[in-house]
RNA sequence: GUGGGUGUAGCUCAGUUGGUUAGAGCGCCAGGUUGUGGCCCUGGAGGUCGUGGGUUCGACUCCCAUCACUCACCCCA
């Protein structure tokens, strides 16, 4: 060891016992993913930068100063890809699944990356779920873009969610709302920070999010987006509404709600948790109707969210909701003696090909060291073949969690083992059932 | 980018007003006679005290710098 090779700063390794857990909300992601009708897209984690520098906005702090940027060896600016909508859609564009039978609804899960100081619940590299649905307007698409993450949350045991929903207007009634707000701010440009100083001609909407005590005084008196929203937006805004309380899912409506990324128009929405710290928001998305148009394609509206999954995770272990533990092998067999030793090697072919979990000793260990590092391995069951059985035929098998033994006919072990598996996790069910 | 906190074995941490061979618990490895896990017992491996410099007869301990981790601001997933 000459030099110590850490991960890098705001990275980290997902580990055996905590992959797991990865495992188990992904496959729950793809299943609901799927039952929605959606299909997942992979696409290159990173992308030419002035794909990032039209799509997400190139005001945003994401372009100004948060990519991992860099060019390869022929001088092309290629970019890490910082979040996950602007490569779907280039996929979208490039393949042109415009022509096809609309909506286009994908899904995606994959690492994320932004150039940040990290601290709880926010990385360098982070993992985000996401879907999108291009090519419908249709207010129903957004609520059904909520009930996806909504759905989801409900189905890992989350339920202390709040969705916060606004809707930003389109192009058209921000200017006027725009301007209204530059309109109040100016005078009082002495009471807000710094920072929304500056905002105040860039993106006067940012100045509504600041957590600044004083900003927050004065933002309390702003014009609200609500009252100056034209009427096809209030329309929309109302009909993503009805849906979602067809649905049964309970939302506050929130001003404040505003997004970092500029492609956004009419609905954002965020879905937070206050408990990780100072980052809240699990799921953050919205609709970008011109985003399509603006990266290249025809103009096409379209709708989706990103989901934080380390957050996800963060958040479902503070709630104490179900995750998967690590789990041991089904069988570990111990031998004893060199003749048992093959036996064991050439049986565990068959064993493992019928699904079962199932190892040997790769240490030269004693019988006795064998034993216990099964049980540290959280075996279910060990079969002990030393010479003896290997004479008579039969194995001796024991089940880790109570000690219990039984002899098998050595040809038997597989079929043995089955049985009392299923057995094992029957009694399981019922013990399930009888503490509901 | 800015501020606060923290860096001692694989992990969680002790380490007295600076004093000689730096400790514990857990973990790891091996044993506790003939072939049987969890409990207990014994032994062992493992640390340039984050790194570099300074003060001092002497630094894990004090000072400076640096790096890393962490929390927060900003922003976001």
């Amino acid at each position: 060891m000459v030099v110590k090779i850490q991960v890098p700063r705001g990275t980290q390794d997902i580990l055996p016992g905590q992959v797991e857990k990865w495992h188990y909300v992904e496959g729950v992601m793809r299943r609901l993913a799927a039952e929605y009708g959606f299909q997942e897209i992979r696409t290159p984690v990173f992308e030419h930068t002035e794909l990032f520098q039209r799509g997400v906005g190139e005001t945003t702090d994401i372009v100004e100063k948060e990519m991992y940027t860099f060019e390869d060896k022929k001088g092309r600016s290629l970019t890490l890809r910082p979040e996950g909508t602007a490569g779907a859609v280039r996929a979208f564009i490039e393949h042109s699944y415009f022509a096809q039978p609309q909506p286009t609804k994908f899904y995606y899960i994959g690492p994320i990356f932004r150039y940040e100081a990290p601290q709880a619940g926010r990385y360098r590299q982070h993992h985000q779920f996401g879907i999108e649905v291009f090519g419908s307007a249709e207010p129903i698409t957004d609520a059904e873009v909520i009930l996806v993450a909504v759905d989801l949350f409900s189905r890992l045991g989350l339920a202390d969610l709040t969705v916060k929903l606004n809707n930003i207007g389109c192009p058209k009634c921000r200017k006027d709302y725009r301007e209204a707000l530059i309109a109040y701010f100016r005078p009082q440009v002495e009471a807000l920070c710094a920072d929304c100083r500056n905002r105040l001609e860039r993106n006067p909407l940012r100045i509504l999010d600041c957590k600044q005590e004083s900003c927050r005084e004065v933002v309390a008196g702003a014009p609200e987006i609500t009252s100056h929203l034209c009427a096809e937006c209030q329309e929309h805004f109302s009909g993503v509404q009805r849906y979602l309380e067809a649905a049964g899912v309970k939302y506050e409506v929130d001003s404040g709600i505003v997004r970092g990324l500029d492609y956004y128009t009419r609905t954002v929405f965020e879905i937070i948790y206050t408990g990780l710290g100072a980052q809240s928001t699990v799921c953050g998305g919205g609709r970008y109707d011109n985003l399509i148009e603006t990266v290249g394609g025809p103009p096409t509206p379209g709708v989706g969210f990103g989901m934080g999954i380390e957050r996800l995770l963060l958040t479902l272990e503070k709630t104490g909701c179900y995750l998967p533990e690590k789990a041991g092998p089904d069988l570990y067999i111990a031998t004893l003696g060199q003749a048992a030793k093959e036996a064991a090697f050439a049986a565990l072919l068959d064993l493992r090909r019928a699904g079962l979990r199932a190892v040997t000793d790769l240490m030269g260990r004693s019988l006795k060291a064998q034993l216990k590092y099964a049980n540290k391995i959280n075996a279910r069951y060990v079969a002990i073949l030393g010479e003896n059985e290997l004479a008579q035929g039969r194995v001796q098998v024991k089940r880790m969690a109570d000690g219990q033994d039984a002899e098998v006919a050595w040809p038997d072990l597989l079929a043995w083992l089955k049985a009392q598996m299923q057995a094992d996790s029957r009694k399981e069910e019922e013990v399930q059932d009888d503490s509901r």
